[in-house]
DNA sequence: GGTGTCTATTGACATTTGGCACATAGTGTG
DNA sequence: CACACTATGTGCCAAATGTCAATAGACACC
């Protein structure tokens, strides 16, 4: 995972092997849902709309495929946009009831998650302040 | 990934399909490097320690493999042990330089993750209550 | 009317990951 | 010896993920 390795303390940034951060994608779904709970969208929109969460440099096939699933799941419901602008037909997407409860369960999962974290920076914090006692 | 598909709204937690929760994983290398940062230790022992770190289900294998695969990549080396104790020789595993390096990257990871979560959890906040307001 | 460009979406294919079941191996116990 | 307990490691398969190319409409420009 993220390949540090073959650098050794060498500067360059080679630590995203290809595309982002490969923890970019767990929070893809969780971030669409929210997108969607401000109203329905295009997935093109959604896209675009994916960099404020640090999720910009994700490829779009990710993007509408994770879109297509979660409509197989329920979460959410998609027609085809009847309105034409410039380009193919869009599809529009729209938050669905299940996808409000799995919106709300993610919250609560994303908070574990946070908490996992800090443990391990706090963890990490006082143990390298003991060091530099140590080592003074 | 995490199916709440099924159940509709239905209560059941069936939102691990097995064994643990597929974040948990994304967690096992930089908190294996934390313990080594207190010193040296045994795969058995590293993996009785992970339950403090949310991490108690994984299954051993994966454990032992993410360590040998540390291994490979330089962040850290081991040596079976002297001492008999009941049981197979043990391995003893060290965080090598190249390891502390790595810690330090991924704590910087780790913030960056932190802050992607607060971003959601805190937008997620704002437009709940928003909703409360207009529904009132 | 061809050619290119921008907007959108999808499909096909290769690679990586995660997890279970099982293999190995030493030691103690009856 | 049969069994149980401690420790570690392997192989295989399904699911997740990443990349690339294909499709497709509208519009502009020469």
């Amino acid at each position: 995972m993220n390949e540090v390795s073959r650098q050794g303390q060498g500067g360059g940034h080679r630590w995203r092997r290809r595309g982002c951060s490969r923890r970019a994608v767990r929070f893809l779904e969780p971030t669409l849902l929210l997108l969607l709970h401000h109203g329905p969208a295009h997935g093109y929109t959604l896209l675009e709309q994916l960099g404020e969460f640090g999720l910009g440099e994700l490829n779009p096939s990710v993007v509408y495929r994770a879109l297509r699933d979660m409509e197989r799941k329920g979460w959410v419901t998609s027609a085809w946009d009847d309105e034409e602008s410039q380009g193919p037909p869009r599809r529009v997407y729209h938050l669905a009831k299940l996808g409000e409860t799995v919106l709300e369960w993610w919250t609560q999962d994303l908070q574990g998650t946070r908490q996992m974290i800090d443990h391990l920076l706090v963890s990490y914090g006082e143990h390298v302040r003991g060091d530099h006692r140590d080592n003074h």
